[in-house]
RNA sequence: GCGGGUGUGGUGAAAUUGGUAGACACGCUAGACUUAGGAUCUAGUGCCGCGAGGCGUGGGGGUUCGAGUCCCUCCACCCGCACCA
């Protein structure tokens, strides 16, 4: 065999090996360039050909930084905490490290065989003691942390000690939840009286016990522990984070989910909320990435307006951006689940509110929201009190009204808001209309421009003006105040599971401490499910299993599958540091990830909560950006070419594509590996399985059974997995990478087909013939290059850096087949035109580039070759064929030197025979000529 | 409903600022070489038409000397959000 790809992909593999070739460290005098890849979750299913799709392409860059000069950081771990080994030790008893170390195994030796150029001493996992120490670590500063609202970010749970110590509550402005003093046991706290609001003293503060300052300090923290409707998921045990679920099931397993109210730890991410939104501007991400996560923040602008209650003391507050229309209301809403229902309801209504409730309830959250059409509510019996005009508003209850946004309580405006309008509508309660000259008979009026009427202070404005009076006015009568209201919620941080990272807390009298003294690290268990009083599994750990014990007792939840995940690009800067979770001359160095090659599905997962935590870790100095991902390109999924056989019903019988419409078929899938570009290899499907050993084919003319195909998810299931190894056993691993990249735009969907796959081994195997005559001995001239084979070159070298730099890999391999074409033709071997070309294809084919290198006599490494310089001069042309339009069509082109000046080409177009023959006779009316482009005569 | 994206030969696709639509590759057709190889080479291959020629980038309209590219409008598919107050 000519080109012997096995055999140098192992050779080149064990010396890069041997060499630390791509061993990088950090080095002052060279700029860095960081390519990440996204973190993999080690699946013992191991990968295939979709998986590497976006690590070839990040490893080509990396690459091509790297021949630019770079110092490039391209490293790969795994996010190897996570339920698929979880569950398959529940199912076995095999302890879940060891499943995952297998795992990891077969990952790695897959990773291994295309070749990537991965710095594996650099390598992390998350299960890993030695990286969730500093997981935990983070967590521990979240939890000593506040969110300073003045300085706008956050500090040292210290500093907020000292506030309290000096001036109480009073010149504290923290993000907090508005009424966290609610939240408190009263009875833990005789100090404060009945009328307490979250306001103390500092000497209230220097009285209180350290139980009672932690209960208080305990609702500052960035990460806190809080009585919150969760997604609790009876199958799995455990609760799930809003973006794990996905109409109302779980996103792994789709079991049922249900609302529980449980105690939880919490991340405080909408204290980032503004951040997070204005920063999305700061980094170059797809439009529809920042879209999703500017739509998940939900930020909108408004105001807080209380309604006081007949005959209670309560208040009911709803949230609202549109205050101009207060004068409007004519009745409220409030969630069925709203807190103060119960208490507001007359005798009169109750059955029928509890029966709602009830009802309400039952739903399941994606029966609610599908069915919109229905207006469903019932009324309280209770009134609110207009807070300008003291008129009585009927408080109804709604499920349209969703508990978990805003307050859960609308104020609802018929004549300017198209669901108060329907509801009102539909319960008979008086629509009034507060717009100048507008009819609301029909439908809401939604239009912010139009004036306003019967308004009192808001009558003859409109809009901003309206919407900022009504807020000054509400602020005056203490009923109300501007705000700003984000649909983003804090992240669940508490999961019910066993392989997850163990908090470093335990609790005192039933206050959390963090345990300082030594890490945590996971206690052997019996078995990995919940405990008997449904308790998680780290419960059925006894004392002495665990390897440190505090206080009553130790936290039994863990950390979610996001934590590890959310900092390790911070670590692979500085993987074996036990002293710190990275240095902070590293992290100075390293900095932002350049370039960050991913899926788009974590839009609102791992790529929300990398930014919240990178942000948060900034704010302490720690580190000296603010957003963890400057650029980041989203590859598209590969999808499964299904292959389609026909048998004819009732019998043993398969007809082959062609002939399907002349039988009556029943379509079955067959397995990809036994059809070769939609041939069925028939010897192969007799043997495939019992069932077809007899079967019998309807061919076509040609003798063959030719498949149907079908373009669908690539799953075992429709036989259509196409693993890299094979495909890197029968064409190399080079080939598999150029052909990946070959498949068209990397962010596109795209289904995966081996058909073409040939043709991008042959043009491999055409840039080895360039090296080597017709017995595969290396022929190679010193000769002067000639013009032709320069231009080729040099036009190679220009479009292959533009095509990079624009990250469109696809149309690189073009341009390289393109160029051997070219070299090929002109039977160049001359060692001034193969040298730089095998710098070029090296990104892309790295082992047949490196042996080509040393068959050029070379001793270095081609991957430390700088990347060859374009030189215009190369490509200057003397002369062009230029296409002649009439009228705007191609109609023949002509010889012209590109020295002509305009004119003159004008003169020479009009001279020519064709031209006349378009013209017959007529004087062109205009001629346009753009130089070394085109010619357009328009008659 | 709102937001984002996509739509080009039999197939994957290319065309970077408006300037030769279909590069490159697969497949297909014909031929050469060959004692069979999933080999190589040559020529052809958008569609209609014998041809001259006509038509062609989801449909319709517009701007322009010139539109796959810009504008308007409609359609289809994919993704995200969705009673958001």
């Amino acid at each position: 065999m000519e080109y012997d790809f096995n055999a140098i992909e192992k050779k080149w593999q064990a010396k890069w090996n041997e060499n630390e070739t791509y061993r990088v460290t950090e080095d002052p005098a060279k700029k860095k360039f960081y390519v990440l890849d996204m973190f993999p979750y080690p699946s013992g299913a191991g990968l295939h050909v979709g998986h590497p799709l976006g690590y070839i392409a990040s490893d080509i860059f990396a690459r091509y930084k790297r021949h630019q000069g770079f110092n490039v950081l391209h490293p790969m771990g795994y996010d190897s905490f996570g339920l698929p080994a979880e569950q398959y030790a529940i199912e076995t008893g095999q302890h879940p490290a060891i499943t995952t170390k297998n795992n990891i195994a077969r990952y790695r030796q897959q990773l291994d065989q295309i070749g990537f150029c991965y710095d594996w001493s650099r390598e992390v996992r998350t299960s890993d003691p030695s990286y969730y120490k500093w997981t935990q670590w983070i967590f521990a500063q979240l939890f000593d942390s506040w969110y300073n609202l003045d300085t706008d970010k956050a500090e040292s749970i210290s500093t907020l000690v000292a506030k309290f110590e000096e001036n109480g509550s009073y010149n504290v402005n923290a993000s907090i939840d508005q009424e966290w003093y609610k939240h408190l046991s009263m009875d833990e706290f005789p100090l404060f009286g009945e009328h307490f609001a979250g306001e103390f003293t500092a000497t209230d503060w220097k009285s209180l016990s350290e139980k009672q300052q932690q209960l208080i300090l305990m609702n500052y923290r960035l990460t806190y522990l809080a009585d919150s409707v969760v997604n609790w998921c009876p199958a799995l045990g455990t609760v799930l984070a809003n973006d794990e679920v996905k109409d109302g099931r779980s996103e792994r397993g789709g079991h049922p989910v249900e609302q529980k109210l449980m105690r939880q730890w919490m991340m405080r991410i909408t204290a980032y909320a503004e951040r997070l939104l204005n920063d999305l501007n700061t980094i170059d991400w797809t439009d529809s990435i920042k879209e999703i996560q500017r739509n998940w923040i939900g930020r909108s602008e408004g105001a807080k307006v209380l309604f006081g209650i007949d005959g209670h003391d309560d208040m009911i507050e709803v949230f609202t951006t549109r205050p101009d229309t207060i004068f409007g209301v004519s009745f409220m809403t409030l969630a069925p689940e709203h807190t103060l229902v119960a208490q507001i309801t007359t005798s009169e209504y109750k059955a029928e509110v509890e029966a709602y409730v009830e009802k309400a309830a039952a739903r399941s959250e994606r029966d609610r929201q599908s069915d919109t059409k229905e207006i469903s509510g019932q009324f309280t019996g209770a009134y609110a009190l207009h807070p300008f005009t003291g008129k009585k508003i009927p408080i109804w209850i709604g499920d349209y009204v969703l508990a978990s946004y805003g307050t859960g309580a609308v104020m609802a405006v018929p004549c300017g808001d198209q669901r108060d309008w329907d509801f009102a509508r539909h319960f008979r309660i008086p629509i009034p209309n507060i717009f100048e000259g507008v009819n609301v008979d029909d439908e809401a009026h939604t239009d912010k421009t139009t004036p306003i009427c019967e308004s009192e202070f808001l009558n003859g404005i409109n809009g901003k003006d309206a919407i900022a009076r009504a807020i000054e006015e509400l602020e005056k009568i203490g009923a109300g105040e501007g705000k700003i209201n984000y649909r983003l919620r804090d992240a669940v941080f508490s999961r019910q599971r066993y392989w997850g990272e163990p908090f470093p807390i335990c609790y005192k009298d039933g206050v959390p401490y963090e345990v300082e003294t030594e890490q945590v690290t996971l206690p052997p268990v019996d078995k990995y499910l919940p405990t008997e009083d449904g308790e998680p599994p780290l419960a059925r750990a006894n004392q002495e299993d665990w390897n440190i014990w505090e206080g009553d007792r130790m936290e039994f939840n863990t950390m979610p599958g996001w934590a590890g995940s959310s900092w390790y690009f911070l670590r692979y800067m500085d993987p074996q540091n036990d002293a710190e979770f990275c240095s902070k001359e590293k992290a100075a160095y390293w900095g932002q990830v350049d370039l960050y090659m991913g899926g788009a599905e974590h839009a609102t997962g791992h790529l929300l909560y990398s930014r919240f935590w990178t942000k948060f870790l900034a704010d302490h100095g720690y580190i000296e950006f603010n957003e963890p991902f400057k650029r980041m390109i989203n590859q598209g999924m590969i999808q499964g070419r299904s292959s389609l056989v026909y048998r004819v019903v009732n019998t043993n019988k398969f007809v082959t594509f062609e002939k399907k419409g002349e039988y009556e078929t029943q379509t079955l899938h067959v397995d990809i590996s036994i059809v070769d570009n939609d041939i069925l290899d028939q010897d192969a499907f007799k043997q495939w399985r019992a069932e077809y050993a007899n079967a019998e084919f309807i061919l076509n003319d040609d003798g063959k059974y030719t498949c149907g195909w079908e373009i669908e998810k690539m799953s075992k299931r429709w036989y259509n997995v196409q693993t890299p190894d094979e495909l890197v056993e029968k064409y190399g691993a080079d080939t598999l990478r150029c052909y990946e990249m070959f498949l068209g735009p990397i962010e596109q969907h795209k289904p995966w087909d081996t058909k073409g796959i040939s043709g991008v081994h042959n043009f491999l195997r055409k840039f080895w013939r360039l090296f080597h005559d017709s017995d595969n001995n290396v022929q190679l001239s010193d000769d002067a290059a000639t013009a032709d084979e320069l231009k080729a070159l040099h036009k190679a070298i220009k479009k292959v850096s533009e095509d990079l730099d624009r990250f469109s890999w696809n149309t690189v391999v073009s341009a390289l087949m393109i160029a051997v074409n070219e070299l090929g033709e002109l039977n160049c071997n001359k060692r001034s035109i193969l040298e730089p070309l095998t710098v070029l294809l090296s990104p892309y084919a790295p082992h047949v580039a490196e042996e080509l290198w040393e068959r050029l006599g070379r001793t270095d490494s081609v991957v430390d070759q700088s990347w060859p310089a374009f030189n215009a001069d190369h490509l200057v042309e003397k002369a062009f064929a230029y296409p002649v339009q009439i009228n705007g069509k191609v109609r023949f082109k002509i010889d012209l030197s590109l020295d002509l000046n305009p004119g003159e080409v004008e003169k020479e177009v009009l001279a020519h025979e064709k031209a006349a023959q378009y013209l017959e006779g007529k004087e062109p009316r205009k001629v346009i000529v753009v130089p070394g482009r085109i010619v357009n005569v328009v008659v």
